[in-house]
DNA sequence: ATAATGACGTGAT
DNA sequence: AATCACGCCATTA
């Protein structure tokens, strides 16, 4: 089901330059619904769009927050592969 | 339209 | 510092 939301987290996510990471707070508040960040993390997990670096997302306070491949560890795997400390 | 769910966030214990 | 509880928004049944 996509949906206008689902459009835009995705495309403010596709954004996200490499080696840097984004707070679901701040992707949220970037599409224009602060706050909805656990709505970004909804449409994350109902997205699989590899053109999409949802694994550049990470919880407000630094940490990794969920993943659907692998689970976190594949997520700090690709962050610490592109240079991000984790 | 209502209730339940979930890759979050902040505050309190 | 770690854990528990409540609140937030969008999606799905």
């Amino acid at each position: 089901m996509k949906s206008h939301f689902a459009d835009s987290v995705r495309e403010a996510v596709r954004q996200i330059p490499k080696g840097e990471t984004r707070t679901y707070g701040e992707v949220a508040a970037a599409i224009g619904r602060p706050g909805a960040a656990r709505a970004v993390g909804t449409v994350m997990r109902d997205n699989y769009d590899p053109t999409v670096p949802c694994h550049r997302v990470v919880l407000a306070g630094g940490k990794l927050g969920q993943y659907n491949r692998g689970g976190p560890e594949k997520k700090r795997a690709l962050l610490r592969a592109e240079g991000v400390a984790v």
